[in-house]
DNA sequence: CTCAATAGTTACCGGAGGTAAGTGGCCACA
DNA sequence: TGTGGCCACTTACCTCCGGTAACTATTGAG
């Protein structure tokens, strides 16, 4: 299960394979749908509760309507998100989280915590760099 | 600092601006470097210890000696790795977490733990989705 | 017959990410 | 003396995903 090259002990068993996996192939496969650019946002807006196309598209800054499709039709296809079509005019689309979707909210909070509370420090650390670049 | 468009309650503030904050431009922006298709996989193989170049390289299964290039380099600018060069023949650079980095690392579990348990449901889910897709 | 509202889709483009080959310093071997 | 290997990268080049702007379909209202 653990393809590491090493013996390693339980403790970095734990931390490796969790995160490492089968070499990190099925990990990667699910961070590369879930961590895109806009999936968290969506899925953290629809924490509020059932919202339409039109609501998500205000409430998500930056968001172009072709992306908001797209990340919705992959967070429906992954069982992440229900979608309800009203047949009604204007026509009414609703979005909620399933019971899958909403167990992503904490560990997404817990990213989203830490990248607010290092973000300064990046930030410093990006600019002392660029300096460091530019004076040699 | 909480710009959404209607009032919310306490617990809903707590969720929805953790996440998305500022309009979620600034955890978009770190989210950007962190959430990227290797780096998450490079702080996680990093948390063993101090490792080499071709270490890292051996280690990380699919990825190029460009794109290791490429992560370490927006690692160490972020202030989360260290490279120490050793003035030998042959070279030896030597990478490390700061402080910072092994912060990193529980935030990335919790999102790799939820990514690892909820795989099959979303493979399952998915299948389900192509075949539906396929009739209609 | 035109306009507005909703939930998209289409056309097109740039940059992130990928592969393969080259670089530079030094040593071992023939 | 020159050939190849080790190590840590670069460089050149190409593809495909993500992004923006503009267009579409449907229907009721005026």
């Amino acid at each position: 299960m653990c393809l590491t090259n090493r013996e390693m002990s339980p403790v970095e068993y734990e931390h490796t394979c969790m995160i490492r996996g089968d070499g990190g192939r099925a990990l990667r496969a699910i961070l590369d749908q879930i961590c895109n650019k806009w999936t968290l946002l969506v899925v953290a807006t629809l924490d509020q509760g059932v919202l339409r196309f039109t609501d998500l598209h205000h409430q998500i800054p930056g968001i172009s309507q072709r992306m908001l499709t797209l990340t919705l039709r992959n967070l429906e296809r992954d069982g992440l998100i229900t979608r309800t079509v009203h047949a009604e005019v204007p026509p009414r689309v609703e979005y909620a989280l399933t019971p899958t979707g909403k167990s992503l909210i904490p560990p997404a909070l817990a990213l989203a915590g830490w990248a607010i509370e290092h973000a300064p420090g990046i930030e410093a650390s990006r600019e002392a760099y660029a300096v460091y670049r530019q004076n040699g």
